[in-house]
DNA sequence: ATGTTTGTTCCGAT
DNA sequence: CATCGGAACAAACA
């Protein structure tokens, strides 16, 4: 699924195209759950105008004009799609909205192949409630090394887990937790209680600067191509991988090791990371 | 057929 | 009561 630079690429081009466009009309489909019903979330949205687009760790919310926010998490599978017309049949599609600004008319559709996104309206409360449950965002400007050190001393874990806790710090995902570790010579089982302020800063120098060179390429699109850009482009950032899917170390050639970790294929190099 | 998959949440064990 | 780790959620593909 689309970690941080994909969600935010999502919300870059969403805040360039759908801003100050009214939803007309809005189609959801009957087998995707929605929060908090089918009924009250098409009552809610249409002749609504979105005033702004923001991310909240993972989560993509449109502003509307009455105070609510129509939410979506991507999970694995989600895409945004936005298309100028109805020619395009996108599979799996389980909300369509038309949106209109007065002059031209687009189409901007959630699809989900596994159903583990999400889709609802939600309240000022609400939000309130998903910000709280969410960690620092990794590209906070005011995560410094201090505060992150103490966030992932915060529980009695492995490295690789911690960086995958949204409620501990929030953005990362599989792909990049991997190549973050990679990058700072830490192995990915390290227990954080024994982890120091260097490595910590090592670490979160690392985070900021995979992140931010994924966002420069638009985020990362694998094989599955299940992540691309609301105008169904792939992102490059997978040609810049550095350990992830590799399978020989980049720096000393050794032959990475594949594990799961909490269920999810970690590589490392047991040469370079320790 | 079996094993994969970019995430999150819930439930059981400790 | 808190914390941790594995299973489950569902579908397509190799």
């Amino acid at each position: 699924m689309p970690e941080l630079p994909e969600v935010h690429t999502i919300i870059t081009d969403l805040k360039n195209s759908i801003l100050g466009y009214t939803i007309l009309k809005s189609l959801a489909s009957d087998r995707y759950t929605i929060h908090p019903d089918k009924l009250s979330f098409i009552n809610g949205i249409e002749g609504r105008t979105i005033n702004n687009v923001n991310r909240v760790a993972k989560n993509i919310l449109l502003e509307l004009d009455n105070g609510r926010y129509i939410h979506f998490h991507l999970a694995m599978t989600g895409r945004l799609l936005l298309r100028e017309d109805t020619k395009t049949k996108d599979n799996w599609t389980h909300l369509a909205m038309k949106l209109g600004n007065g002059q031209d008319i687009k189409y901007l559709k959630f699809t989900d192949m596994r159903m583990f996104g999400k889709i609802g309206l939600v309240d000022e409360t609400e939000l309130t409630t998903i910000r709280n449950a969410h960690g620092p965002d990794a590209l906070e400007s005011n995560l410094t090394t201090d505060r992150f050190l103490k966030l992932i001393k915060s529980k009695n874990s492995n490295i690789k887990n911690i960086l995958l806790d949204q409620a501990v710090i929030s953005g990362i995902g599989n792909i990049y937790a991997t190549d973050a570790l990679f990058m700072a010579n830490i192995n990915p089982h390290t227990k954080t209680k024994v982890i120091t302020s260097n490595q910590a800063e090592k670490l979160l120098n690392a985070i900021k600067t995979i992140l931010s060179e994924s966002i420069q390429h638009r985020g990362s699109t694998l094989p599955d191509r299940m992540y691309v850009d609301i105008f169904g482009k792939e992102g490059t950032h997978q040609k810049y991988f550095r350990i992830y899917m590799k399978e020989k170390c980049p720096t000393c050639k050794t032959n990475v090791v594949v594990e799961k970790i909490s269920g999810r294929s970690t590589y490392y190099c047991p040469t370079c990371q320790f």
